[in-house]
RNA sequence: GCCGGAGUAGCUCAGUUGGUGAGAGCGGGCGUUUCAUACGCGCUAGGUCGGGGGUUCAACUCCCUCCUCCGGCACCA
């Protein structure tokens, strides 16, 4: 459209799914608002992209692929197309898929990296520490569980030492503290703010960006035998998937002033939609690399919440349970239904609830009763009255009756525009169903069917028509949720599907004059389910409770095996350094938890001695209290006192082994004595 | 333990800079209309606004304290 003003643009992204993951739920929910939202802005005519894609480096793919006996880019290909064909089955459209393993990632990557390397932001050296092939990064021992297990993904950490090169992350503390202060809203919602803040606010540390004990990644430029830190790799997707430097859609798309803040208002919208698990790779590693290798910011990172599953943690077998492909294929109205489920129940930001039995109830009480009888009983009375055609909408005609509700549902919708910018997608179907609910009291206070009777036709008209109207624009604001139905929904109201076009709002509320036309057929948009239905539809679609405990005092089990073979073994020492170790049966007498510590538990332990010892162990995760009394343990008893503040000391340690939520005390048969030594 | 957030009707939550009798949606109960997908509309919640103190003419809204829940950090040598 020539000569117009160029188009508010945005640039939408959900993050790249690591291709070992399944789509799920939880990844499908981000995906599902990326959509919605970019649904939105292409409907308020502005210029939007929405990028999906697969995070596939790594070590742990590298594993995976050869226990498979396959390539690794052989196995990830597989792998990636189960979300590039989940996604349209959710309705959802992006406008590209970016794979980390694609040319056209890789090449942009290395130039990234040449930036920051040319900024002296990378350094070599080496790093020794504890390894999680889940997370692909080092853990600090501060953050592993009990027996050396990655808190996030409970398996067993290896200990690595390898060269490697360090991003000066510290280097870049005030300067995300400044854009943190400088543009508030980089990162929302605002707990998770805070949460950012006082992370960045405790002090960063170089940050390892590099590895050379595998091979499947982006090999670092003039020192091939590294490759990139899988972060540093992924999270570049977000810019590289434009084309790079020149490429028209970094034009369109990315903020074009490295120095500017990313609120310019010129500039593209670009809003990374995470998870709050992986809130700190975007809101502090990724503008720290981003400002070494000077190159503009985002504006925004959204983390949004965890859902739960009829009240309980998503579990690994929950999380499987419940497949939001199934659901798209079996709930009436289909992934729409989903869709509006997943919008409007859940607070965004907020961790949320992802209740069946709501969702069926929401099912009929919004989809089915407020709008789709809405539809039914207008339509009905069109054709009754109007020979189904829509009379001329006129201002002239209106009585004060109809005027107060379209005001009333102008106001509505304009709240559920503010509510779409301002990522609030439950909020704007709340005003848009407001809307929706207003029109189904006008219903009943203009009566058409009693005007008919009076044979006041010219009255009968004026009302359908203006309820048709409003449903018209309600056919286009349930779009970005609601995408298929609300095209079936204009083929009743005799309309064409929604066709955005830039600079074209189709949002707009227009409430001027328009003449009469033609309406569709009516048929039931959402059919609404009795009691028997929901019944059996709640039967077949909830997952079955866990057969043995329930998961809090259970948690899920890794396979017993322990470390992967390749965990290299320590330095060989000497006899005499291990018999230097004082190892003792003590048996437990009292135990219990710590307070205000989660891991810890406090024991009184028998070890032969004229006392009991106190000592403080991080098994709380794992054992009650009172399951641990009259057990025999391990004690290595000649460790120097550790002193864990008010006056709490322990006075040894035990020795356990296993998985952070099930440990196994390391113990001996029931006939030796405390105090016996253990060599 | 530190930092942050939250505790408001059965459920999910709104409640602006402190001020007329504390709200919405859903569910439940009662009533009612008949155009409609047994759908709509109206009425109905006697809630100590987590507990306790305080400031104030006046606090859900400010201060202190305690309790609980949720995050983040810490805590297992």
């Amino acid at each position: 459209m020539p000569g117009e003003a160029q188009a508010k643009r945005v640039y939408i992204t959900t993050p790249i799914y690591y291709v070992n993951d399944v789509p799920h739920l939880g990844n499908g929910y981000t995906t599902i608002i990326g959509d919605a939202l970019r649904r939105y802005h292409q409907l308020r005519g502005h210029d939007v992209r929405l990028l999906v894609g697969t995070d596939e480096h790594g070590l742990k793919l590298e594993r995976e692929a050869q226990e498979q006996g396959l390539t690794p880019q052989a196995f990830v290909d597989q792998m990636s197309v189960r979300f590039r064909e989940a996604w349209p089955k959710l309705l959802v459209e992006p406008d590209d898929f970016i794979r980390t393993t694609e040319a056209r990632h890789e090449s942009l990557v290395r130039d990234i990296w040449q930036r920051v390397a040319a900024n002296g932001d990378l350094k070599k050296g080496h790093y020794e520490d504890w390894y999680c092939v889940g997370c692909e990064s080092f853990k600090t021992e501060k953050e592993l569980l009990e027996g050396n297990i990655c808190a996030l993904h409970k398996k067993p950490v290896e200990r690595l030492k390898e060269e490697t090169y360090f991003f000066a992350l510290d280097q870049y503390q005030d300067k995300l503290l400044d854009l943190y202060a400088k543009s508030p809203s980089f990162v929302e919602p605002d707990s998770r703010r805070n949460e950012v803040l006082s992370f960045v606010s405790s002090g960063l540390k170089p940050l390892s960006v590099s590895r050379t004990s595998f091979s499947w990644g982006i090999p670092v430029p003039s020192d091939p035998k590294h490759v990139m830190y899988v972060w540093f790799d992924a999270l570049s997707n977000y810019w590289t998937a434009l084309g790079g430097w020149d490429s028209e859609l970094t034009k369109r798309f990315w903020p074009s002033d490295p120095h500017a803040l990313p609120t310019k208002s010129d500039d593209p919208m670009v809003i990374h939609l995470v998870g709050k698990d992986i809130l700190r790779f975007h809101a502090v590693f990724w503008p720290a690399f981003l400002m070494s290798a000077q190159m503009p910011l985002p504006s925004k990172v959204y983390a949004h919440g965890f859902l739960t599953v009829d009240g309980q943690k998503m579990s690994k077998s929950l999380r499987n349970a419940v497949d939001p492909l199934r659901l798209a294929r079996e709930l009436p109205g289909g992934a729409s239904t989903l869709r509006y489920h997943l919008l409007r129940a859940i607070s965004f930001g907020q961790d949320g609830d992802f209740d069946h039995a709501a969702l069926l109830e929401r099912y009929n009480a919004d989809l089915g009763k407020n709008l789709g009888n809405l539809l039914s009983r207008v339509l009905g009375l069109c054709v009754k009255n109007t020979g189904n055609t829509a009379p001329a909408f006129e201002q002239a005609k209106r009585t004060d009756l109809d005027n107060a509700f379209l005001k009333d549902v102008q106001l509505s919708l304009a709240a559920a525009r503010e509510h779409w910018d301002a990522i609030e997608p439950h909020r704007a179907l709340e005003a848009t169903w407001a809307a929706s609910s207003r029109a189904n009291l006008y219903v009943d206070q203009a009566a058409p069917w009693a005007e008919a009777k009076k044979g006041d036709l010219a009255r009968v008209e004026t009302i359908l028509t203006t309820l048709v109207k409003v449903l018209e624009h309600l056919s286009a604001f349930i779009a970005p949720a609601l995408p298929d139905k609300a095209n079936e929904m204009r083929a009743q109201l005799g309309l064409q599907p929604l066709a955005p076009a830039l600079n074209r709002d189709l949002l707009a509320i227009d409430f001027s004059d328009a003449p009469a036309r033609p309406l569709g057929t009516a048929t039931p948009l959402f059919p609404t389910l009795d009691a028997a239905g929901v019944a059996a539809l709640l039967d077949s679609l909830v997952p079955k409770a866990e057969p043995a405990m329930n998961e809090s005092t259970q948690p899920e089990k890794p396979p017993a095996a322990a470390l992967p073979s390749g965990a290299p073994l320590s330095e060989p020492i000497a006899y005499d350094q291990f018999a230097a170790t004082d190892l003792r049966i003590g048996i437990v007498l009292e135990a219990e938890k710590v307070p205000k510590k989660d891991k810890l538990l406090k024991l009184k332990v028998d070890v032969g001695e004229a006392s009991p010892r106190q000592i403080v162990a991080g098994l709380a995760l794992s054992f009650a209290p009172e399951g641990l009394v009259g057990k025999r343990v391990i004690v290595v008893a000649n460790l120097a006192p550790r002193d864990f503040g008010k006056g709490l000391v322990s006075h040894g340690m035990l020795l356990a082994a296993g998985e952070s939520n099930s440990l196994s005390l390391a113990t001996v048969s029931d006939d030796v004595a405390p105090g016996t030594k253990v060599k």
